[in-house]
DNA sequence: AGTCAACCGGAGAGCGCGCTCCGTTTGATG
DNA sequence: CATCAAACGGAGCGCGCTCTCCGGTTGACT
């Protein structure tokens, strides 16, 4: 009809149907088990045929893209909101926790923030808006005589994929395992301090270790 | 020629000097790669068929067995020379450390010790023998009031995981990085303390953690 | 209702992996 | 030197993965 309607036309009802389902499950498959799953897995948790999910998604970086576009807005969200603590070492023990419970609830988001080899750009873009309020969280810490002064910015994130490594490593066995170890590094993180702040939680005991070990495959 | 000699019979000595080669190839490449690495990769680098590598290790644990059957006696030999230690804290320090270097030094051993996918048997009666011992170095170590006296020995596990893997996500672009955290995370084991000890090395700069983050992959 | 572009599913090409099989080569032995 | 079990190498099979292609289907629009 009329020639000119370059823009994008709404999907067709089932293509959208579609669509939504491949997210939904896009996002379930890669919580459980990482950016790396298989489109196949995708596309039969989304009751479709791989074919389907590629003419939506052509490259799997769009899918991670489409998925996780708000969900690093909300990273962003988080780290600002944690330079609003009264207790600027709240703020850094609160972000430390935070960041490894996200990690631990969904293993995309941390492969997606911890590795660059998916959804470069916008993945980068979101930590160079990262960056400066973790600088800013260590800085206040610092001032306040809360925080070890030797501790700089980039070590908070290795510290951060220290805990979400711990958080992988445990999670089938007992998920709530990494908080003891966000006690132990926040204490590690202190300037000085008398007794150690008690950790969440109980140990693994040596069948959970054992457990552990045994279903973990590098 | 005499019907009875049902022993073992010296290789050949082309055979010997290719079981000789793949195991140095193997050695090298598990080292780099982690147990995971290709056959064909070890064979290549032995400069050798993968036939070749089959016919003396048909199954890849056996390959790994007779590679590490004595390393995995050092491990032993390294947690008992930690219980001489004179002030028992160092103890605790010494193992963390140690085990974290030998982890990042080779990364078969990382895997080898730290999961159950591969060598099982040989690598759960090390394990067996180390865990006494572990415990016995933290049971000394809280008696004396360096170690806090809320961990456990699989606690200790746990922390020689995390190190692992910070170690093996820095390696390739500042292979000492991990030291530092070594320093962070013994500050968060003690009982208390006052001035945080100094750590060890540089703090990895924007770029390096930028380079680490774009080639790691999960 | 009829038309047709958009959409669907899944077969299959291409690739790298673990592992096997077999025609050829080599070193030990008399 | 002749013999032959032992060892060699790599082609090849089966598998699972990514991504493409195409014959059949379906929803939007007249």
């Amino acid at each position: 009809m009329c020639a000119a309607a370059p823009a994008e036309r709404p999907l067709r009802r089932d293509a959208e149907r579609n669509r939504l389902r491949i997210l939904e499950a896009a996002h379930a498959a890669f919580a459980e088990g990482g950016l790396e799953v298989s489109m196949d897995d995708i596309a039969r948790r989304a009751g479709v045929g791989v074919g389907t999910v590629y003419r939506r998604f052509p490259k799997r970086e769009l899918l991670i893209e489409a998925l996780f576009e708000q969900r690093l807005e909300e990273i962003v969200v988080l780290a600002a909101r944690m330079l609003e603590h009264d207790d600027p070492w709240d703020g850094i023990a609160d972000f430390v926790e935070s960041f490894t419970a996200i990690q631990v609830e969904d293993r995309g988001m941390r492969d997606l923030l911890l590795s660059t080899a998916h959804a470069e750009r916008r993945v980068e873009r979101t930590r160079d808006r990262i960056t400066p309020m973790v600088e800013e969280l260590v800085r206040r810490a610092q001032a306040s005589g809360a925080l070890r002064p030797d501790v700089v910015g980039t070590d908070v994130a290795l510290v951060h994929f220290m805990l979400g490594a711990l958080g992988d490593y445990t999670r089938e066995v007992q998920p709530e395992a990494w908080r003891r170890f966000v006690g132990l590094v926040l204490d590690g993180l202190r300037d000085r301090r008398d007794a150690p702040s008690p950790l969440a939680g109980a140990p693994l005991d040596a069948e959970q270790l054992d457990a552990v070990m045994r279903c973990w495959r590098p």
